[in-house]
DNA sequence: AACGCGAATTGACCTCGATCAAATAGCCGG
DNA sequence: CCGGCTATTTGATCGAGGTCAATTCGCGTT
């Protein structure tokens, strides 16, 4: 793992972010002051679960999860992290120990963003506390969207979700390309690969059909009543 | 709904929480300034998903728990608060939108923080912005435990672990006394009551007994094998 | 265009927990 | 102490999803 400093396009992808969104420039490069970028290799660890981490992380390219351990070696997915979505930034105020651990999906770069640092600009700057706290409300409810699912939708119910989650105001049908793999997909949605296919296929008498990555919507009412 | 001023026993309970615990008196009397007191019978909801709320809550009395709920009627429990828990307080960073619903188990005494006031001091207290950025994360982590628990775990499982984080530390033998009906627990661990309850029986075996809402564990050991 | 390999799909089987119903326990009030 | 009512337990049944295995698909490389 290299460690490197932030390029200008790597500032660009950071920039992009929503954390950034409402900060000023000075703002936004006192937070990315000392930041710095790593290379990981696909399933490379990024950290472990109680470990202690001293940074908030940013996706710039590929994807990131984190994830719980079971006592028999099972994961169970808690979030995904695309570009541009930073992670991690909890352990903060956890006694500096992550909440789950985070492996990369495919190549990843990741930008470490220093705790301490942005921990100090928090305490000057109402702007970037009120960032962070945006980003921990989302984060947190992400959590919760994940679990009321989990306790209350069949799996077909689930993908009817994501699937409508992607689909723009408006349109009756539409089709957009999956992000990752499906395996990917469906630890995302607490399921396994398998249930993730027949749900699928559970999908395709409400007009959702499937080529690859290719997910094609005919109609989006019927999804909606499904 | 009676709306009531903080008396002092409220403040004792408001000031007790682990909210206020690292707050200065100065900090502790601005938030609580506004603060006031609404008395609910069993069941009454205090706030509904996506609805718009102003305040941030906290149970000075009884139970409150935040459910979300399906379309087929059914709900799922997100959270369960004690007296003593602040509750309702990323709604402030999410459009002033409530993320679930909030409905009290028992009759119950909560106090409403004015959600602008709150914000407004965070803004310019330091320290008071860090006890909410610790608190968010507190119940980011909760939700997380509860997926990852929902997803890793079987019932008999959830159960032992519940058990656990209510044993002393360094004791074999225990006992304790559920602070609320099983059927809180079951709603609080994803579990219908009869599943609750298969639970509590197949740890029968691991040197658990179960009398009313007293719970003994024989063999800490034993479940922690479980 | 063809081939190889990993991802995905499909089949079969099993288990866990939900649901519904009936019986029992235990708590509270009189 | 007794009775009533709700909570809890227990029994029976069923379905959803996990697991394991075999087959097929589709993507990337040559």
């Amino acid at each position: 793992m290299k460690t490197l400093r932030l390029n200008s396009s790597d500032r660009t992808v950071l920039l992009g972010s929503r954390f950034f969104e409402k900060l000023s420039a000075a703002a936004s490069n006192a937070v990315l002051e000392g930041a710095v970028v790593t290379n990981h290799e696909e399933h490379d660890v990024l950290f472990h679960q109680d470990e202690t981490v001293d940074s908030v992380f940013c996706v710039l390219s590929g994807l990131v999860r984190l994830y719980r351990l079971g006592k028999d070696g099972r994961e169970a997915d808690i979030a995904v992290f695309p570009k541009g979505e930073l992670f991690g930034e909890s352990a903060m105020f956890l006694g500096n120990r992550a909440t789950a651990s985070a492996r990369a999906i495919g190549s990843s770069t990741i930008a470490r963003l220093d705790s301490r640092n942005l921990r100090s600009l928090a305490e000057t700057h109402p702007d970037i506390a009120q960032a962070l706290m945006e980003l921990l409300c989302r984060h947190g409810q992400m959590a919760e969207d994940c679990l009321a699912e989990d306790r209350l939708l069949t799996a077909p119910q689930r993908v009817a979700n994501y699937i409508l989650g992607h689909c723009p105001d408006g349109s009756t049908t539409f089709s957009f390309r999956l992000p990752f793999q499906k395996n990917v997909l469906a630890g995302k949605l607490g399921l396994a690969p398998e249930a993730l296919s027949r749900a699928f296929s559970a999908l395709r008498r409400s007009g959702v059909t499937v080529k690859g990555r290719m997910i094609e919507i005919h109609d989006r009412n019927a999804l909606e009543r499904f």
